[in-house]
DNA sequence: CGTGATACCACACGAATGTGCGGTATGGAA
DNA sequence: TTCCATACCGCACATTCGTGTGGTATCACG
């Protein structure tokens, strides 16, 4: 059949390019895109060009398969990204309602890790009793554990409130420590541990093109 | 057909939640169930029985579906998920060099934001220059732009290495400054501004289990 | 000019998959 | 008891989808 010469090219490797950044965005959005899905976004008016820019980048290792037929089987290349879950954000942690407070959260934040989403939560830092290391408005994904280290960041029912401290074994007796020094340790008769800081997260605002700029 | 009475019952509902926690792990790990794989993971030897439970769910609110009949239409309900990039962990940074660095990068990690993926890089923090907020083996997100405003903390290039300082202007003449005050200002004849840190991440090692534990 | 590489189109086959329909067993409500 | 809801099985059909085969246009290189 006859069609128009205008379209049987563009310059050598850059519609490749946007199959590739079509093909990247769908799986990060995590819906793999069909052979046909890539025909259509691409503009291409047969299957078969699709399937060769994609068996291409397959060749090249820029893109992975499922090894047979199996549908919308794409993959990102490299080692398997580490399984992200959805992590609750909890406004308030109050005394033993850790449950209920997952049932309200502000949100949800995803956090790659192999934990299971139910070991974790997140929570905003009120206060500067961790500062300078941990400041207000961070944000810190904490493993529901009984049990700490000497050492560890662990979030704690003090009065039936959530605080943040550093955990410290005291002649066998368990201590939380803030980390500025205006803050008195704690020295709880039973310790309620909800569980372990595992990462902070701060966010450093966006400011990009107002006011006072260099170079 | 007659089948065994035994296996016509299980608790009310607790199947259910086996289906929606296999999807729903599934679509995290990027790559949506089709009904006959739920069928397998769960045990059914019915096609019907697992699309029932699917039904059930999306029609509760708890899984969401792509309208038609399109294959793996299963997705996440609620609000879509922030668009999540693949950020390069870059090794070095030297002068100059960002996009060959990048070619070489030590790995990714996911951030969710809108803006392009090529416009971030990320590095390992070394030494403890802008310490206590920002510590040794932190994780920066850093946004490439030319320019930046008084207080941004930035990445410049310094004798051809990329270095980690917070951009003061002092007498409309930019300068950068270590928070450790070990470290005395920097005054480049000409600033090099590799981008700007936009987010932090820190982990804090997972060492439950171990040694002295407290309650 | 011929030859190969690249980029594209057209079409068709078979397998994977979503969906529809009917049936069986159990338990609780009417 | 009857009736209905839940939970399951079995099968069949149409669509979606991956894949294979063959063809056309343009460019680069001899």
């Amino acid at each position: 059949m006859w069609y128009h010469a205008a379209m049987a090219h563009t310059p050598p490797g850059e519609t490749r390019e946007r199959v590739l950044a079509f093909v990247t965005e769908r799986l990060l959005a995590g819906s793999p895109p069909t052979v046909r899905e890539v025909q259509d976004a691409l503009g291409f008016r047969s299957v078969g060009t699709a399937r060769e820019h994609l068996d291409t980048l397959v060749a090249e290792g820029r893109l992975a398969k499922d090894d047979d037929g199996r549908h919308r089987g794409l993959r990102l290349p490299g080692p398997p990204r580490a399984r992200s879950v959805l992590v609750p954000l909890l406004g308030r942690v109050q005394a033993g309602a850790l449950t209920e407070a997952i049932e309200d959260a502000d949100g949800h934040l995803a956090i790659e890790t192999k934990l299971p989403a139910d070991d974790l939560f997140a929570l905003r830092v009120r206060g500067d009793s961790m500062a300078p290391e941990i400041l207000a408005d961070d944000l810190l994904v904490v493993r529901r554990q009984p049990r700490a280290e000497h050492g560890d960041v662990v979030v704690a029912l003090v009065d039936g409130e959530a605080t943040v401290k550093r955990l410290r074994l005291v002649r066998g007796q368990p201590e939380l420590h803030a980390t500025n020094p205006r803050f008195a340790p704690i020295v709880p008769d039973t310790l309620e541990l909800l569980g372990k800081v595992i990462e902070l997260r701060r966010s450093f605002g966006n400011s990009y093109g107002k006011r006072r700029t260099a170079r």
